[in-house]
DNA sequence: TTGAAAGCGATACCAC
DNA sequence: GTGGTATCGCTTTCAA
């Protein structure tokens, strides 16, 4: 049966061991006759390479570790896990998640422990604020350390980034210059953890502050409270406002979406009624039509791996440090303020 | 510095390397003050157990593999993946990951080149067709197969699946129940891949033969290319029929719910004009109301991985072969026939 | 082009 | 409770 070793096929192939290793991974090496009974007879014991004794021998572990807030299953985390994926993977590495990086137990038992210390052979930080003693901390396991959408790039060895304030500026710019009078921001509370939430606040703040001298604007940071139910804690919030707005700023396309949606069956319709940009431009977003700021987070982990990888191999990189632009894609949930019903 | 190895910690600790190796796997069998000892210098050193080595001397590889149909970033991929990860991770496994085992020309190398042959303790197979010439290459790495939503269990170690054909069938009873007349079955082609999508569109046809003695109702599958825009492609095939339905049974979600939106803008509201439930009930299905059959990947990867841990652990499973239901979650996208506009 | 042998780091058996 | 040591499977240098 088949729990053949290396011996085995060596004997069998009448050859030895170092024939039957180098067959496999180093096959310029070998005839091409020897290698073809070699692979032959390997393939008849249901042999191969046990990756394990590889590791062992090279002291690489063809690991790589992610860290991220909550769960893996958000689109942000999918999109970022699926690029570092597509390039990792054909590159011989598996990817050790680690979720749930974001309550300060979970936090400090990580850190403390650092279960990945000499099991991984590069980090990756996805879109969370880490603090510098938790990025000395990770130093520690003396392997590349690369961030995707980290608040800084302060003691890592490549980071690539979206400008979030920037994008979130553009796109409360976008309404305004429409000639919107009455912006809200719905915004749900980060409790310090997810860093693009607060830099996309503090794009909308600074673009309005910007305009108040040369536009008549009535703009406001609606907060509303973490969790699963954000998106209906928003409209809530909407609804029971004085003077309904025309014009709302989502901090993400998952807050945007069920506004437009819901909105609608209390007679708020857009573009009618008022206009609404989102961000991400995630699932659904062209379905109903949603002007949103894009970002790429397949790109951005695809682009982390290819850092990574150059980073393993000890060469350096001419560009460690990479932040991206949003990008406006207008549809049609917005509309200048004369256009107006 | 900070590459300190087992002798090094058991030298500066002042013990053997067997009391290191064992303050750390085993250490209830270390005395507290000489366990102390070694982690504080372990500590210090930037020390943690090598696992590749411990993989080596275990033959044990502390990963499994995941195959899957298309990218992780579908909605089922990404819950089963994630339902796997949260009992493997804690239980020291990681996933290697297999995507795209669908085209003929992927699926040949990969089940010819096994690459995880050896290199993985236990292999899930997620939702796709696998043929048994297939199965039978799978089973030369010898290590437990897991199946989810596989369409037979022919093969494997242990499998978990809903059934797709008895969840259409009861959301297609639900329609005619409801009275209505003319129900169409927008279907995108599988390409005899995914094996959901064959299973359910026969749970439709299989409820409307049933109904046709007892009911008078008119029915019929339409068939829309596969691809991206399958949405869409149902959208325009609907929007020339002859005769609009009174009800849309759909295949998943990611058709109803564009459905829902897109024939809005073309006059046909749900519930007035038509009924129209999904399947899945996954994002956004809850946000506009969509009836459809729910089902839980995310356990059904939490079920699989469990049974993975009993069979690499040695032990034999009580029960292998499980089949859920999925349930109707009844919202407002159908009404009876008699009461719509 | 091929073979012999040392060694990667942890584990577990066997002594003490 | 602790230490010595053979061993896991492969890679790689050195020799032939």
């Amino acid at each position: 049966m088949g729990k053949a070793d290396i011996y085995q096929v060596a004997k069998e192939a009448g050859v030895s061991i170092s024939t039957v290793s180098r067959a496999f991974t180093r096959p310029e090496l070998v005839s091409a006759k020897t290698r073809r009974k070699v692979l032959d007879v390997a393939d008849k014991l249901d042999f191969n390479i046990f990756r394990s004794a590889t590791a062992l021998k090279s002291g690489q572990t063809y690991r790589v570790a992610m860290l991220m807030n909550e769960e893996i299953t958000s689109w942000f985390n999918t999109q970022t896990f699926a690029g570092i994926e597509s390039v990792m993977h054909p590159a011989g590495y598996d990817i050790s998640l680690f979720q749930h990086i974001d309550t300060a137990a979970n936090r400090h038992e990580f850190f403390t422990d650092l279960p990945i210390r000499r099991n991984v052979d590069a980090v990756f930080v996805a879109s969370f604020a880490i603090d510098p003693h938790e990025v000395e901390q990770l130093q520690r396991i003396h392997v590349p350390i690369i961030g995707i959408n980290t608040p800084s790039s302060e003691g890592f060895d490549a980071t690539i980034s979206i400008d979030d304030e920037k994008g979130m500026y553009t796109a409360a710019q976008h309404l305004i210059n429409l000639g919107h009078k009455h912006i809200v921001y719905p915004c749900s509370e980060a409790a310090g953890l997810d860093s693009s939430i607060d830099a996309r606040a503090q794009g909308f703040i600074n673009a309005c502050k910007d305009a108040e001298g040369k536009h008549d604007i009535n703009w406001e940071v609606l907060s509303v409270p973490r969790g699963t139910a954000f998106a209906d804690s928003a409209l809530s919030a909407l609804l029971a406002m004085d003077e309904f707005p025309d014009a709302i700023c989502c901090q993400m396309d998952m807050m945007a979406i069920p506004l437009v949606l819901k909105l609608e069956r209390y007679g708020h319709r857009t573009p009618r009624d008022y206009s609404i940009v989102g961000f991400d431009d995630s699932p659904y977003a062209d379905t109903i039509n949603l002007t949103t700021m894009r970002q790429d987070p397949y790109a951005m982990g695809r682009a982390a791996a290819n850092k990574a990888l150059t980073l393993i191999s000890g060469k350096t990189l001419y560009d460690p440090h990479e932040v991206l632009e949003a990008q406006l894609v207008p549809r049609s949930t917005d509309i200048p303020f004369g256009e107006m019903a």
